[in-house]
DNA sequence: ATCCGAATGAGACTCAATCTCAAAAAGGGA
DNA sequence: TCCCTTTTTGAGATTGAGTCTCATTCGGAT
């Protein structure tokens, strides 16, 4: 909620020829102000539980504008509900799920993002994009 | 829809405590005799098509055992809608899906899995499976 | 301050997937 | 084969995430 990072929101409305809303703030608020992997029902629930007063549908078209701006990244956890999370160092990782707690682990590995690359450039591909979930379980002692 | 994956597919039933019907082994032909990648509609409208009698409840009923029992591998293409394909010779691939023509390719890399399993490993985590879809464009030439 | 196009929100809608439960079918025993 | 119990099936209802509608409200340029 720092003066930078709405500016540099702002800046991203104007962009896209949209105007500045407290709706929209706060959805950038909410989902910047945790470094968790929240989905869209709980971004909602909290926003309105601020008191600011804001629809699902404008929650939902608010991400998708943030998506597309690489403000938020998006991850499907394969149980139907999509989790945001901020990237406001743009450092991009991929996620460990941890199928007994739930846990989600961050994780990068330049090795991992090269191989991929190759790949697809194996195949006569340009890498757009990815997703990579690793699925765990605690290792026993 | 030869004898021995039938055997093997009454093998599973009988091992999971269910019975053998003519809806069930409906579903496992069709998902078995064809290599592509399908969703739920497709396959119960091909099954209605060839005669056989069947509701999508028990296609998704069916698929989901094939899909515990490692007969059928279940992936998320990020459009809503599952795809199954036949696991018949338990080859492990992963998909690259060009986002252009909705082509979807498979690949398979040592390297990568054991990149995979390293990472978990480093965490303090066993890898149990994973989801990994490379989103691609065709290179310009 | 005015004005007009953009944004909002309540709720309808979509669509894949799941659930319900009465009726049908499987399969073991005699 | 027929019976009988239990499982399975299927038509349609339901769920739930996400999208759409459109009358009302609001932003911001002039």
């Amino acid at each position: 909620m720092n003066d930078s990072t709405i500016q540099n929101f702002k800046e991203i409305l104007r962009k896209e020829g949209l105007r500045y809303t407290k709706q929209r703030q706060a959805v950038w608020d909410e989902i910047q102000n945790s470094q968790e992997h929240r989905d869209a029902e709980d971004i909602y629930m909290s926003i309105r539980n601020n008191g600011v007063n804001v629809s699902r549908a404008t929650v939902y078209r608010t991400i998708d504008v943030l998506v597309i701006n690489r403000m938020v990244r998006k991850m499907d956890v394969g149980d139907g509900r999509n989790r945001y999370e901020p990237r406001l160092d743009d450092t991009h990782h991929d996620h460990m799920i941890c199928i007994e707690t739930g846990k989600i682990i961050e994780f990068y590995n330049e090795e991992l993002e090269d191989l991929q690359e190759k790949i697809a450039e194996e195949n006569g591909y340009m890498l757009v994009r990815h997703i990579h979930q690793l699925f765990v379980k605690p290792l026993k002692k």
